[in-house]
RNA sequence: GCGGGUGUAGCUCAGUGGUAGAGCGUCAGCUUCCCAAGCUGAAUGUCGAGGGUUCGAUCCCCUUCACCCGCUCCA
């Protein structure tokens, strides 16, 4: 299979290598190695040259419903753990879970439920995983349980209606929904999605933190700063690029679902009644993002989520996602998602946690009818002072994966196609044909032969283009073997020194995917490279 | 989480109850005026980790870690 060929050049070229490797690697972990990262820092500088960077709020971009501004922000791995609870991790991130010994299945603790039953003078509480059918599985348990046949059902005598496991204190006494036995399920465990820390020298539970799941909530809570420091009016987009960690139950398939993973986020900040259009702006210009980087759209999509999937508050939800050569054939896994997100996360941080499911949306309260989980109370409105209107903005939030734009590339790039060798027989030929714009090394400088001058000659090149480009040299052994080993590397241009250099100065650059070469004087080299990077 | 498979040099893999090889790659030298396999020479492995059985284990057993495939779960 193909990636198993992409892992293993990863490997030996130095793109990617398993965290921790000598002690045996670690679940979920990758490292980059040399090319890896200047790979990885190519994809991220794109990302932040072409949607911050650049960016002008002058002029309107082609499909921009108006101009608009950009600004960075590089805010903590660790926050204020209020963050997590108003913007709904904590509750989706962090169930109590039960094992059960028996059956080896793993289960929610608060999504079992079970009744008590007694018969041949033993009480217990059978349960079955809440769903429409919960009472006949308890039944057909308890039957199991007690040894008796359907047609004694009436010897089962129950006590109390259907209740969650959360309310028995005593494990001994249940029988596991798939279990056969008494005491097989643990006791409740807490499970964890976020990756728990404490703050302090003094770790107790009242320094609880978490290293942060997404970075987008550094961006709401810092909303009010950026625009009070900037004088920006709406719309206006914040990015960010950072570390982001969540305990994936199931890391697999290389560095597509890490636990310690990079994203570049947007939250774009607008006039509600002009989300829609934005939402429709960044979905198209994101696809087109990677389509510009050299992604294929034979093996790209978008996938505009079903509106029973979108949260009502949401005018829509896209993922752009990647037939991974990892995936079964017709899957595709995501790259990015772009979500319309309303004023949730703003409310939510002002007023107390959101509950999802109201319509219109209402602070989530408690058992004691007070909210769940209280917000700052600042308020993180925006007035817009020409028209002297006061809104909570609506966000749309292009939200991409670094390490998964940067495994897709790789796997886009992978190609082995045959070209002749000297004798005219048809080798094989690997290359990574990234884009020259991410390519971990944009040119190789050779001498033709290391004699006559020509490696000096080289040598100087070189020097020259690296104060610009990330270049290499290299000197040894035949001129074919060295540029099939950059084709490996996906160095898209190899300059050689030859006789000719000597005599009148010009030198030949070959173009990886061509193979073609043409001859140019030494002195424009880097003009060269530079217009046809950027080209 | 469950089931199956795999783990031996940088990579791909062979191998045996008596402490290991091949090809490619790498390095050095020679050759070479343009697309890897011309010549000569060299280096490299605690055979994933821990424990057990054995006089002796890379090989047998147990545990564990990691990777791959399928299912499940998650988003």
């Amino acid at each position: 299979m193909q990636m198993e060929s992409i892992v293993s050049l990863c490997k030996r070229r130095g793109f990617l290598f398993q965290s921790s490797e000598i002690y045996g690697g670690l679940n979920g972990f990758w490292d980059y190695g040399p090319l890896g990262v200047e790979l990885k820092r190519n994809v991220r500088e794109a990302w932040w040259q072409d949607m911050v960077a650049r960016h002008d709020d002058m002029n309107q971009l082609p499909g921009a419903p108006g101009p608009y501004s950009m600004e960075g922000l590089d805010c903590t791995i660790i926050m204020h753990p209020q963050v997590w609870k108003c913007s709904g991790h904590y509750d989706l991130f962090h169930d109590f879970m039960v094992d059960c010994r028996e059956s080896k299945k793993r289960y929610r603790h608060d999504q079992l439920n079970g009744r008590w039953v007694e018969a041949k003078n033993k009480r217990v509480f059978v349960t079955a995983e809440a769903g429409d059918d919960e009472q006949k599985k308890m039944e057909q348990r308890a039957l199991k349980f007690f040894n008796l046949r359907a047609k004694n059902v009436d010897d089962l005598k129950w006590d109390g209606g259907v209740a969650c496991l959360t309310e028995v204190e005593d494990m001994e006494q249940v029988v596991g929904p798939d279990a056969k036995n008494t005491g097989t399920l643990t006791e409740p465990r807490e499970f964890n999605l976020m990756f728990k820390t404490f703050v302090g020298a003094l770790s107790g539970e009242e320094g609880a933190a978490y290293l942060r799941p997404e970075t987008a909530q550094g961006i709401f809570v810092n909303f009010k700063n950026v625009l009070d420091s900037t004088r920006h009016r709406l719309p206006l987009g914040i990015a960010q690029i950072g570390k982001s960690f969540r305990n994936e139950i199931t890391p697999r398939n290389f560095t597509f679902r890490s636990r310690e993973f990079e994203q570049m986020e947007i939250e774009f900040f607008c006039h509600p009644d002009q989300s829609a259009d934005w939402y429709r702006y960044w979905r198209d210009r994101r696809l087109k993002w990677y389509t510009d980087l050299g992604i294929s759209m034979e093996r790209l999509r978008m996938r505009e989520h079903h509106e029973a999937e979108l949260a009502h508050y949401s005018v829509g939800t896209a993922d752009i996602e990647y037939a991974f050569p990892f995936m079964a054939e017709g899957e595709f896994g995501e790259l990015e998602g772009i979500a319309h997100r309303g004023d949730f996360d703003l409310r939510s941080h002002m007023e107390g946690k959101l509950d999802e499911k109201t319509c219109p949306l209402e602070v989530q309260l408690d058992e004691n009818g007070k909210p769940k989980w209280k917000g700052s109370g600042k308020d993180l409105s925006y007035r817009d002072d020409l028209s002297n209107e006061k809104y909570t903005p609506h966000v749309i939030e292009p939200s991409a994966g670094a390490d998964r734009a940067t495994l897709a590339f790789l796997c886009e790039a992978y190609t082995e196609d045959e070209a002749p060798d000297d004798k005219g027989k048809l080798q094989t030929r690997t290359v990574m044909r990234f884009h020259p714009r991410i390519a971990p090394i944009k040119a190789a400088v050779f001498p033709l032969v290391k004699k006559d001058g020509m490696p000096e000659k080289a040598k100087e090149i070189y020097l020259d283009l690296k104060r610009e480009f990330n270049v290499f040299y290299d000197e040894k052994g035949a001129v074919g073997r060295r540029y099939r080993r950059q084709d490996e590397a996906g160095t898209p241009y190899c300059i050689t020194v030859d006789g000719q250099t000597l005599a009148d100065g010009t030198v030949t650059i070959r173009d990886r995917d061509s193979l073609e070469q043409q001859r140019i004087e030494v002195a424009h080299c880097a003009e060269v490279i530079r217009q046809r990077i950027n080209q």
